[in-house]
DNA sequence: CGAATGTCAGGCGCACTGACATCG
DNA sequence: CCGATGTCAGTGAGCCTGACATTC
């Protein structure tokens, strides 16, 4: 109750930014929850160039493995296929990817990155390479490889199960 | 053209399967990409026990710094005070916190956790610990630790600037 | 008066589901 | 017929902005 509380002046607190310590320190504690804010910095950062995460996402895909039916594509760029069609759509306008029916199935599309499209993913990912500078700044060197590492080993583990963009399932 | 697209490669991941290594390694680049992935976790089992984010962020600020006004709670939780609305009222609603009117200053609202707000966030934190212990499970509590600790260290970094959900600070 | 507080109404982007026509 | 493919429509939570009445 109010017990705990000394007349009113607990709530004076107006101005700025405590830091609550151990609230962050539970939130880091939490990869997931922390993982949001971060994650603001690349999707800002690509919005500034016109892109989505998908956007890179997909041509790092094509850039890859090679031309791919949108289906294949899905898959493997972890992106639903009811999601990529808008987003083929818009690469296809910057004209970074075509579009072609495949004749040998008329249910298909190939999609092939265009040369323009392989600069637009140095782009991106010349953006991207900005963004985590920025995010790891106070880190040194051989730190922010052991983060790298770190997640790119949760990120491995959690890969395999749960995810499924529409495959069989 | 479809030469790099070979037949049955679809969409079968039994175990990281199929899984893009290079794709995986540049997102994984991406602190903040790969974050989203593992965002997910957190706030499904949330979502299990009838939970947003906010209610354990909001819990934890009360049960650290005591009883505050709205706007003084929106500012260490880090939540917009309009949606802090709703989440006080789900929270008034499981008994969790009580809000009652500060006779001093007609316009606020004094905000109390309970007891049995409480032990909700202990059940909120336990949670979180299971997701967690979930999401770093191929690593060893070394790497577990130094995770945390990065992660930390750069959390804190973003926290400063670009969030200010509208404390003015 | 200007500033703060709580509230409501909406917007935008993103992950995700479901249905559907077409073709193999 | 069964299943895969591409497409569209729509949901729901998250993050964020803007306005507004009340009170300081």
């Amino acid at each position: 109750m109010l017990g705990a509380m000394e007349e009113g002046d607990e709530l004076r607190f107006d101005r700025g930014a405590e830091t609550p310590e151990r609230i962050k320190a539970q939130l880091s504690r939490l990869v997931g929850l922390t993982a949001a804010q971060t994650a603001r910095a690349s999707s800002d950062a690509l919005r500034a160039v016109g892109a989505h995460k998908d956007h890179f996402v997909v041509l790092a895909a094509l850039a890859e493995f090679g031309p791919a039916s949108q289906s294949a594509l899905a898959g493997r760029a972890r992106v639903y296929k009811s999601d990529l069609v808008a987003v083929l759509n818009e690469l296809a306008d910057g004209g970074w990817i075509r579009r072609t029916p495949d004749p040998a199935d008329k249910r298909r599309n190939v999609i092939t990155i265009t040369d323009s499209g392989v600069r637009r993913l140095a782009e991106l990912d010349q953006v991207l390479a900005g963004v985590n500078a920025h995010i790891t700044a106070p880190l040194t060197r051989e730190e922010r490889d052991q983060l790298f590492a770190l997640l790119n080993r949760v990120n491995t583990h959690l890969a395999g199960p749960r995810f499924r963009p529409e495959s069989g399932a």
